[in-house]
DNA sequence: CCTCAACCGGAGCGATAGCTCCGTTTCTTC
DNA sequence: GAAGAAACGGAGCTATCGCTCCGGTTGAGG
């Protein structure tokens, strides 16, 4: 699982332009998402197409470990909350700050909340996320502050709203989203809650939804 | 506006291809989003290139003529939503069911609830929709139903959050947005409402959002 | 400084998309 | 049934994308 670092030694040159491609890269996949072709990534750093091929040998490989200090901060955000000892606030701030950085980075908001794209440390990431989300959403309802019925398949729900709402106004109007989440939020509460009419996500559902293609 | 009648006469073969090509196209949206391509409607249609672009100049200008009739549905859920004597009633079934059509067919999420395709009929189609959405969520806070602080402009964001949820779960989970919807209506009673920290866009926000690109 | 493995760049491949062009066929009219 | 306007169909154009291949270049060890 864990990447071993036996990688040789890069050659100095080598060692330069991975890290050009990789710097290219985030700043292209942060502003227009993961859909930025990989020869404006090239042109951009400048350097050859073979280069960056013998560096990733594949675009996904390369989303994946551009991406990979974004995942690792989804996850900080999830600790930081799970640490906080009103569970509603930790719960809130996550949701919060994890769309904030789904509009600041579009690259980050069709690996987490749109699409496939489920390379090693995107999946890895989702795995260590869930138990943390789990424990975020139990110890809300325990304190009383989130309604009993939801779950924490309904997490990833939440990001696909937003999601939905940040790729059509992140351009026009970059907090639109937070009006979105805030009916949500109230309608979290148990005060407001109303009955459900449809189960939530199985894992099995969570895994294929957006999950490999349509298959 | 209204695109006048005079089309000469088509020749019998002219009209019955016209037809064919719609009715496909309308089968292949429906199933496969816009993003069906123009060869796989011509070949399930029986028909060459040269015959679908006589009668259509692009493939936006197919879409916005299959979509017409779905369109005019959408104007009459409104219209039903407002005849309704519960406005509450009213609204929660009109967003219910815009977005079942939205799982049915997704070239009319695609067109209404995503991306840009705004075509004629697409835009008086929206046109139209305004000010029924408007007296909609008017008359559901009249009756005390509604959070004041809820706009018309907030309906299409309910759409692009449930679109996200559709678009993500719809071939695993054909009804999960319906919980997503549960949540922000629950939200939305005036006893759950907690202050809103941003506007809500504005008529100029809401014409660039999802439309033109991201000029 | 010399050598050679390691690394570089970018033309080009193959797939896919929307769309055009034009030789051929078909319908309608007289 | 002949003629010509109208419509047909599909090969192929252009553009884009991810990716490969290979002749040339560079940097590190002896």
């Amino acid at each position: 699982m864990s990447e071993a670092p036996p990688t040789k030694e890069l050659r100095r040159d080598a060692k330069r332009n991975r890290e050009r491609i990789v710097a290219t890269a985030r700043e292209l996949f942060a502003g227009d998402g993961i859909e930025a072709s990989v020869e404006d990534i090239t042109r951009q750093a400048g350097v050859g197409m073979g280069t960056l091929y013998r560096h990733f040998a594949t675009k996904e490989e390369l989303i994946d470990a551009v991406l990979e200090d974004a995942f690792d901060e989804l996850i900080a955000l999830a600790e930081e909350a799970i640490a906080d000892d009103d569970a509603w606030r930790g719960f809130t701030t996550f949701l919060e700050q994890t769309l904030e950085r789904h509009v600041a980075n579009r690259g980050l908001k069709d690996v987490v909340a749109s699409a496939e794209h489920g390379r090693e440390r995107a999946h890895a990431m989702r795995e260590r996320l869930r138990p943390l989300v789990r424990q975020m959403i139990e110890r809300a309802q325990a304190q009383g502050a989130l309604r009993r019925d939801f779950t924490a398949e309904d997490v990833p729900v939440l990001f696909w709203a937003g999601g939905g709402v940040i790729a059509a106004t992140a351009t026009v109007a970059p907090d639109a989203w937070r009006r979105q989440l805030r009916f949500c939020l109230d309608g979290l509460q148990p005060a407001a809650a109303t009955p459900l009419t449809v189960p939530p996500l199985t894992r099995d559902q969570l895994d294929r939804s957006a999950g490999r293609g349509r298959a």
